[in-house]
This record gives structure tokens, C-alpha cells and sequence, in this order.
RNA sequence: GGAGAGGUGGCCGAGUGGUCGAAGGCGCAGCACUGGAAAUGCUGUAUAGGGGCAACUCUAUCGAGGGUUCGAAUCCCUCCCUCUCCGCCA
């Protein structure tokens, strides 16, 4: 959420980094909603200022002596109850106006940081970084798509996933399931050797948590709902760890707090029918170990780079080439101020796929979270940060792909060895 | 799910209608004392919002929301959470 006061002070300044976005958003009618909101408060605290002094003076009449029901104290009471009628009647003005606001606020995405690249949409993302040499097919080769490895060495099941629950739903089994669970622990290992706390958290969450974070209320339709509930299956761990600390005061020395959750996530995937139907890419469930930070303001760009190497570090233990690139403006998503996305290369499809997303959102979520840290006298608002590291699918994806034998098995790195239980994947017998 | 108890500041804990943002203690910070420390003493020590250059000041907050009252931490209602016992359960 963006701050109330910059609003009422200077909503250019808010438009303009909007536009960055490619958002074009007129916040006259939002900045005198938030200066009337201030000066309705004005005039309210003021008559309570009022209401408090005869309340007191009654008391202190009655004190002294004065008939409780005399004519003195009398007046003093029908003022009372005069100034009591006013303050409710501007309570409940203010009140409206604030939720009226809160809501158009929280709408409202974050303003992109000075140094990301403006630019419309994933065209104009910049590339920053290459690591490894992509496979490609030989002359007398052709490279399957993990989807293909995956079915012919029975790692999963997509058809019976449906009888269980629909589409977009993969069973893993065998050496698949085995496989899953092994990059889990590595990563979680791997994470958690660098000072990241490991957490598993709800991932049922409520929709302040989503709020929280920046999901609702806008993509409301992205996440799994449980009606009865006010229950929401989480589309990412980034949500249940913001809410860790939501409401908290955070002294300064602890920052920054490094988490890495493992989850499921679950995403309603609306809008992408007939996109990466086949395999792993893209499911209504799927496995995610999450890195998450909150951060003193003063560190949150050198966390950002932190971060995004601790996602990195995943990659090239799995000797799985990547590329690194910077999300313009245009293609940033709701919560962040900046973003890398590290994209695998997948040599059976030929090419480079999500399979990171690293984002600082400043003071975003923490404004929305309310969480804060406490550094001398005053608090102010912590940053926050997050980035995947990584989704457990797409690297199952990009291992299969990488690692596929011409004898039909799947070579798997050194350093997961020890989580398989095996450096090959070998067709079961 | 049933029965009971309870939710007060960073923590413990007092406070059952009046000047209470809240005694006392602990903790923490500063100062004094000390060669240094301990002990001791003094002072300070919540959050959010508004106004003010500032000192400062106003408002709100005693789990949350509503009600009674001139006035609520204190009385009433609803909800949430925690604890204990019983039931159920992985």
C-alpha cells in the first residue's frame, strides 16, 4: 500500500511513477479523500477534546460537593450529551471515508524503484546475467521434453491426477515423488547453511494475510478459496511468512530476518487455458521452497542482490543453466519495486523458463502488514523481500531435461546424490 | 464438540465507574557514585494519527467490536484468542 501522506502531498509524484508502470491513474479525487479524512479527525479529536473536559469537570463537581442532579451538573451533562451526538456523527463520516480510501488504496499497486528499466511488457525485460552452456541436440539427437522423459520413466501420473481432482494436478511417483523430495531438502539444506531460519507455515491463510502481502483484493480470483472459512489456500509461501510478523515491532539489531519456508502453493491459474498443459510447468498445485526477508530500508538493495544470488546458488549446485534478467517496469507484478527472474533453460523445449522470481517491495507489504522495526526512539516501516528458491516442479522439469540419456535414463548432478539416493534416473524394470 | 478459568504496557502484576495511558516490580537506557564493575540512587522508558520549526500539544488504544453513562480497564452484549478438564482425532 502507498503512503497516505505522499498522497495527500504530492499524488504527482505517485501518478508519475505509476505511469512507469503503464498505469494511468487520476488521484485528485483520492487526495482530497484523504485531506478531508485528516481534517475530519481534526474536528473530531478536537470535540472529544471537549467532551473529555466536562467529563471531568462533573466529576470534580460532584466532588466538591455539588447535588449530582443539580441544575450545575445538569447543564454540564446535556453538553455532554450534545458533543457525544457530534463525534458520532463525524466518526462515522471519518469512518467511511477511511475505508472508502483504504480500499482504493489497497488497489493500487507499488511504485517501481528508480533503477528498474521502464519498459511495456516482458519484451522490454533486460537481460543481466548468462551461467552455463545450454544443451542443445546433436546432429543425430533429439532432446525430449520432460513431460515425455517423465511419462516414459513413469514419474508421474497426469490422467489419473484428473479422477482425483482435475486438470492441472500431477501425482508423482516413484522416483518422481522421490525426486520431489529430495530437491525440497536439498534446497532447504542449502538455504538453511547460509543463516536462513527454516519455517513451514500455514498454508491455509485468511485474507488479511493475502492482503497483507498484496494478493487481495485485487487477484482474488488467482487463489483457491475455502467459502466457509475466510480461508484461502496460499499461492505462494511469501504470504503466510509476511503475516509471520505481521503487527510486530521488530528491534532493529535482529534485521535482517532470513526465512526459507518450504510450501505447497496453489494457484487457480485463471486465464491461462491451453498454455503448458503437459508436465510439471504450470499446476494448480505445486512445491516451492521460498526465501524471504525483512530488512532495514538502508540494506534492501544490497539484500535484493543477496537474495537473487541465494537463488542463483541453487541453479549452479544443480549445474542447471540460467539467465538472469531485470523485470521493466511493465512486467513487474503487484507488490514488487524491483525484480529479477532467473529462467532455467529447459533443453527439450528449447528454451529459457521462469523458475525464480526475486522481488524487493520496499515498504509495500510491511505498510499493508504493519510491520515495523524499532531502531533508537521511533519505528518506522521494514522492507521486505522475496524470491523463490525455487519452484520444485520446474527444477524436476529442468533436471529431466538436462540430464536425459540416450539410453533413456537421467543424469542427476553430484550434489544431489545424496538426497536420491542415486546419480541416475534408470528406467524401472 | 462439551464444561470451566482467563486475556491490562517489553515482561510480571495492581486496579470493579471519575482527573488512569494506567500503581508497584522486573527489564532496558541515560546520569550519579566507582580505579573499573556489582550494589545503590536519580531520571527516563508504549503505539498510531493530527497540529507545531521546536519545546510541546490534542485524540485514540487495557484481546476485538458494539452498548449503558456527562465520564468505562472497571458495568452489559457479541465475537476472537489462550489455558485446564472431558470427548474426538493424525
Amino acid at each position: 500500500m502507498l503512503d497516505q501522506r505522499l498522497l495527500r502531498d504530492n499524488p504527482d509524484l505517485i501518478s508519475q511513477q505509476l505511469a512507469r508502470r503503464g498505469l494511468q491513474v487520476d488521484l485528485s479525487a483520492l487526495q482530497q479523500m484523504a485531506r478531508q479524512g485528516r481534517d475530519l479527525e481534526e474536528q473530531r479529536s478536537n470535540l472529544q477534546a471537549d467532551g473529555n473536559r466536562i467529563g471531568k469537570e462533573v466529576g470534580l463537581k460532584i466532588k466538591a460537593g455539588a447535588a449530582p442532579n443539580g441544575p450545575e451538573v445538569q447543564a454540564l451533562r446535556d453538553e455532554g450529551n450534545r458533543i457525544k451526538q457530534q463525534v458520532a456523527a463525524l466518526e462515522e463520516q471519518e469512518k467511511g471515508l477511511e475505508a472508502q480510501l483504504r480500499e482504493q488504496l489497497l488497489t493500487l499497486p507499488n511504485l517501481p524503484a528508480a533503477e528498474a528499466p521502464d519498459g511495456r511488457d516482458e519484451r522490454d525485460n533486460v537481460e543481466v546475467k548468462r551461467w552455463g552452456t545450454p544443451r542443445t541436440a546433436g546432429l543425430d539427437e533429439e532432446l525430449e521434453e520432460h513431460w515425455q522423459i517423465a511419462e516414459r520413466l513413469g514419474l508421474f501420473e497426469t490422467e489419473r491426477s484428473v479422477r482425483i481432482a482435475q486438470s492441472r494436478f500431477v501425482t508423482l511417483l516413484g522416483q518422481g515423488a522421490r525426486l520431489e523430495r529430495a530437491l525440497i531438502n536439498f534446497m532447504l539444506d542449502l538455504h538453511g547453511g547460509k543463516g536462513y531460519r527454516e519455517v513451514l507455515p500455514p498454508i491455509l491463510v485468511n485474507s488479511a494475510s493475502l492482503t497483507g502481502s498484496g494478493q487481495l483484493p485485487k487477484f482474488a480470483e488467482e487463489s483457491f478459496r475455502c467459502a466457509e472459512d475466510d480461508l484461502w489456500l496460499t499461492p505462494t509461501a511469501e504470504v503466510p511468512v509476511t503475516s509471520l510478523h505481521r503487527d510486530e515491532v521488530i528491534p532493529a539489531e535482529q534485521l535482517p530476518l532470513k526465512y526459507v519456508a518450504y510450501t505447497p502453493c496453489f494457484r487457480r491459474e485463471a486465464g491461462s487455458y491451453g498454455r503448458d498443459t503437459r508436465g510439471l510447468i504450470r499446476l494448480h498445485q505445486f512445491n516451492k521452497v521460498e526465501l524471504y526477508w525483512f530488512c532495514h530500508p538502508d540494506h534492501s538493495a544490497e539484500a535484493h542482490r543477496q537474495i537473487t544470488a541465494d537463488a542463483e546458488a541453487v541453479l549452479e549446485a544443480l549445474e542447471l543453466p540460467y539467465r538472469t534478467i531485470e523485470l521493466c517496469t511493465g512486467d513487474m507484478g503487484f507488490s514488487a519495486s524491483r525484480t529479477y527472474d532467473l529462467e532455467v533453460w529447459l533443453p527439450g523445449a528449447g528454451a529459457y523458463r521462469e523458475i525464480s522470481s526475486c522481488s524487493v517491495c520496499g515498504d509495500f507489504q510491511a505498510r499493508r502488514s504493519a510491520i515495523r522495526f524499532k531502531e533508537g526512539k521511533g519505528t518506522q516501516l521494514l522492507h521486505t523481500l522475496n524470491g523463490s528458491g525455487l519452484a520444485v516442479g520446474r527444477t524436476m522439469a529442468a533436471l529431466l531435461e538436462t540430464g536425459q540419456q540416450r539410453d533413456g535414463s537421467v543424469r542427476l548432478p553430484q550434489a544431489l546424490a545424496p538426497y536420491f539416493g542415486s546419480d541416475r534416473i534408470k528406467p524401472s524394470v
